[in-house]
DNA sequence: AAAAGGAGCAACCGCTCTAAG
DNA sequence: GCTTAGAGCGGTTGCTCCTTT
């Protein structure tokens, strides 16, 4: 009964990835596709657990990943979205599809705390940098701001789980439009994106083997190169034009054509083309939606924020928190 | 120039929930 | 119905690099 064990833990390796064990386990996701963790250090010969494989895929292998430089609207909106939702690194996440939980949230506590807080103890009153947060308005009523947040997505979460509401939540337009993970599936552009990622590696490998001295920190640099190409290339590749790196335009644009661009985890009904290439994607797991509490407020709330953002720069989240107080 | 301390980040740990057998 | 692996998540650790003294 139940299933056979997990991977040992006896010969497991931890620590770093170095550029083969990724080019290992980007090669057999390619063929076989993401899932059946359990199989991937058997089959591949990783001395890896299947967990760490998964952990390795999901937050750097996978393609259409961007990672560092944060923009000032991305940092916004994790402000916003930390103050809302608190900790929940992947609800978070999910509003930023080419940012990963654990990206979100080393950039929190490497970042951003420090610059809330700076902010709290600096000059009281509107930000300059467009940065607002709690310290520009008193502790008191921060708080109250934040229970009303609360407040709101409660009121939210028993709206969505109503029986009686004629639609539901995520089958609403809108909700499947401004979400990213359930946008229409571009499936050739996920083929090649994810083309691109294995490439990518496979000149990363090259780049190290010319170079074999200090493997370990090669191996970190080539990580740092091989994210950044890796991204560069599934923007480029994907052909969608939008970068996110020029801000939200292609998150909030959800209507423009180009919303082929990081929608390679949509929830895509559409079981054509299902090569290997594409099941990739379409078999891979997205954060769960249905426990992020106050969605379709937050969905309206967050969009509005980027049409604001769209127009003003400055004082966003202050002003979208004065908003929501006043819905109570 | 070297040591110390801090910052940043990748990876691990441990917990929970879900689903397979 | 029970057991156990898979998967997801948030917190924490530890390594590496950078800055300061």
């Amino acid at each position: 009964m139940g299933r056979p064990p997990c991977c040992d833990k006896v010969g497991v390796k931890k620590g770093p990835w170095t550029p083969e064990e990724d080019i290992i386990l980007v090669s057999y996701i390619q063929e076989h596709g993401p899932g059946n963790w359990r199989s991937v250090p058997t089959n591949t010969g990783l001395l890896r657990c299947s967990k760490s494989c998964r952990l390795r895929w999901t937050n750097y292998l996978r393609p259409g990943i961007k990672r560092g430089n944060f923009t000032e609207q991305e940092e916004k909106m994790i402000i916003h979205l930390q103050a809302l939702l608190g900790n929940r690194w992947a609800a978070i996440a999910s509003y930023l599809p080419q940012r990963t939980d654990n990206d979100i949230k080393n950039y929190w506590n490497t970042h951003l705390k420090k610059k809330l807080k700076k902010h709290q103890t600096g000059v009281d009153g509107e930000n300059r940098d467009g940065f607002s947060s709690p310290q520009s308005v008193s502790k008191g009523q921060w708080e109250r701001r934040l229970q009303t947040d609360i407040k709101m997505a409660k009121q939210a979460l028993s709206d969505a789980l109503s029986l009686d509401k004629p639609n539901s939540l995520t089958d609403s337009v809108e909700f499947k439009l401004s979400h990213p993970y359930l946008r229409p599936s571009q499936s050739q552009s996920q083929s090649s994106t994810y083309a691109s990622s294995a490439e990518n590696i496979s000149r990363l490998l090259q780049n190290w083997m010319k170079t074999p001295s200090k493997p370990a920190t090669t191996a970190a640099a080539h990580r740092e190169n091989s994210a950044e190409t890796m991204t560069q290339n599934s923007s480029s590749s994907t052909g969608g034009g939008a970068s996110f790196a020029g801000g939200f335009d292609s998150f909030f644009s959800f209507n423009s054509s180009n919303s082929d661009n990081v929608s390679h985890e949509s929830v895509s009904a559409s079981n054509t083309n299902l090569t290997p290439e594409n099941s990739v994607f379409q078999d891979e797991s997205k954060p769960d939606l249905g426990d992020q509490v106050p969605l379709k407020l937050i969905e309206k709330w967050l969009l509005d924020d980027g049409s604001a953002q769209a127009h003003e720069e400055e004082d966003l989240i202050s002003m979208s928190l004065e908003d929501s107080a006043g819905l109570f």
